[in-house]
RNA sequence: GGCCCCAUCGUCUAGUGGCCUAGGACAUCGGCCUCUCACGCCGGUAACAGGGGUUCGAGUCCCCUUGGGGUCACCA
């Protein structure tokens, strides 16, 4: 196979979502698998609605999930001279011609033409056929005129091979004669993704599957430019339980990249679960690494059919898609302690709560932590809320395991101080010995342990639940332990 | 409406004519484990849109219907 070489082309016009996510990260498995090259080129020709601050979240979007490109960003409109010596190329070789209808006179008829439901709702090709003579005096005129393709009026059918979805015809006779300049003089997506792409060498073209219809005009316009088509593979779209496409004017932060790294998910998670709406290994496996899922990845595997971001607005529990938090929380309790340290860092620090010893002289302690608490956490987030006793001793006590496991039980006042005391006096402070010394006061008080263990989770914690008791207290250490037991009684004073 | 694409559990999906009594994952329900809550493990509920063909045999091939999606800009 000749050098593969594919791009990521957003438009700067909103952030990253996860379906442009989706694209960059199969057009970066691919690139990467075939020791090919991705570029991202920033398609910004629409001045009214790109923005510098769509294009910084883009490109933060791509950094936080991992997918780097090896040529770029390249912005469009500093290839404007590309796109305008192209529509004149075209134009000499009588492939497009000028067109003086106006804006309005185009949508009137094509309202009208809706509106009585009839199938030809595309240009109906006044200009088309204007002579050389015709076009002067327009010209003389001053009347404004946009450059349009002339699709071949030749029967039969134009195709291409899509590398997912095999075959693709289309008949010459539907395709309509389409607008490659405005008339302001500025080219349009059609033709500069066109010119880009050749000028580019873009091997393969993976994008989405509402790109088809514009896949046959650019075909078109391939031909006419005298290059060779690259090979085009339409991917599915990500659509809503609703069935409609996702994007963040309706749906929200939901479906935003951004969104992800704010709610604490590991950015592999994400490219993990992406991957999997619409492509699959043809195995059972779910699971990859950066590595195996590159050497995995085909291009044949892509669905044809369209995923729904299973995403039910108003639930708590499920704020995203259940599988990807479930692949979320896969990560957080299978991954390396020592990149899940760096990641908590990051939370810890803006939080206020990190340490500079958990790198050096703590951080066994630290990445020991870390692995006791990760099982029953959902984000990165977590770390820094419900694990927040393990960093800092401002932490809130929530109020139900506050009402359940200490205010039922008022003697725990002087109780948790009582064991406080024993705890003081041990000569080894550790799992062993804390939970020894906690069961033999339970027993002096005939009281079941549980009601002690319960008692402290809550005064240790502030959690309901948590992992064993007394690796907790081993965790935290003699000193936090006493501490924070004593102070029961304060919990009672509390309005 | 025209054209194009698509159609397996609630969701992501396996399935390329017999290995399908339709498999896996998430979710859900039940059980085990237990100082709590998880994790983990075990088990259950749950799908081939409908109708015609082709074939000894169809989830798999063909046709129709239905349904869904995309697109039809001087946006990208």
């Amino acid at each position: 196979m000749e050098e593969v070489r594919v791009r990521f082309p957003p438009s700067p016009t909103g952030y990253l979502h996860i379906g442009g996510a989706r694209t960059a990260l199969f057009n970066w498995l691919f690139a990467k698998k075939h020791n090919g090259r991705l570029i991202l080129r920033i398609e910004d020709t629409d001045e009214e609605r790109s923005t510098q601050a769509s294009i910084d979240g883009i490109i933060d979007g791509l950094q936080w999930l991992g997918i780097d490109w090896d040529e770029g960003p390249y912005f469009q409109t500093d290839f404007a001279a590309d796109h305008v010596a192209a529509a004149n190329r075209l134009l000499a070789s009588g492939h497009a011609y000028k067109c003086f209808c106006t804006k309005e006179e185009l949508e009137k008829k094509r309202e009208a033409a809706m509106a009585e439901k009839r199938s030809e709702v595309g240009y109906d090709g006044t200009c088309r056929h204007l002579n050389a003579e015709q076009v002067r005096a327009k010209e003389a005129q001053g009347i404004p005129a946009t450059i349009r393709f002339k699709v071949s009026n030749r029967p039969g059918t134009l195709f291409y091979d899509d590398e997912v979805l095999g075959r693709i015809e289309r008949t010459y006779s539907e395709i309509e004669d389409f607008v490659i300049v405005r008339s302001n003089g500025k080219p349009l997506y059609l033709l500069c993704n066109v010119v880009d792409d050749i000028r580019d060498r873009i091997s393969h073209v993976i994008r989405g599957q509402d790109h088809m219809t514009n896949t046959t005009r650019q075909v078109l316009l391939y031909e006419a430019l005298g290059a060779k088509l690259p090979v085009f593979a339409h991917m599915p779209l990500t659509l809503d339980l609703q069935k409609r496409k996702i994007s963040k004017r309706s749906h929200g932060e939901v479906v935003a990249v951004q969104f992800y790294r704010d709610m604490g998910f590991i950015p592999w998670a994400l490219c993990n679960f992406l991957c999997l709406l619409g492509w699959n290994p043809g195995t059972d496996r779910e699971f990859f690494s950066r590595e195996e899922l590159v050497e995995t990845f085909s291009l044949s595997r892509i669905s044809r059919v369209n995923s729904v971001f299973n995403f039910k607005p108003g639930d708590a529990k499920f704020f995203t898609d259940p599988k990807l938090i479930a692949i979320n929380e896969h990560y957080l309790r299978t991954m390396d302690p020592a990149e899940l340290g760096q990641l908590v860092r990051r939370e810890l620090e803006a939080e206020n709560l990190w340490d500079p010893a958990y790198a050096t002289s703590r951080s066994d302690w630290y990445l020991a932590t870390l692995d006791l608490i990760r099982d029953r956490f959902h984000t990165l987030k977590d770390f820094v809320t419900a694990g927040r006793a393990y960093f800092s001793d401002q932490y809130a006590i929530d109020a139900k395991p506050l009402a359940k496991n200490v205010l039922k039980q008022p003697e725990l006042a002087v109780w948790l101080p009582q064991l406080a005391e024993r705890y003081t006096v041990l000569a080894e402070f550790n799992a062993l010995s804390t939970e020894q010394a906690c069961r033999g006061l339970a027993d002096a008080l005939a009281v079941k342990p549980g009601v002690l263990i319960n008692g402290m989770r809550t005064v240790l914690t502030g959690q309901l639940a948590g992992p064993s008791m007394f690796d907790i207290v081993a965790t935290l250490g003699r000193e936090r332990v006493v501490a924070r037991l004593r102070r029961t009684a304060d919990l009672f004073a509390a309005p």
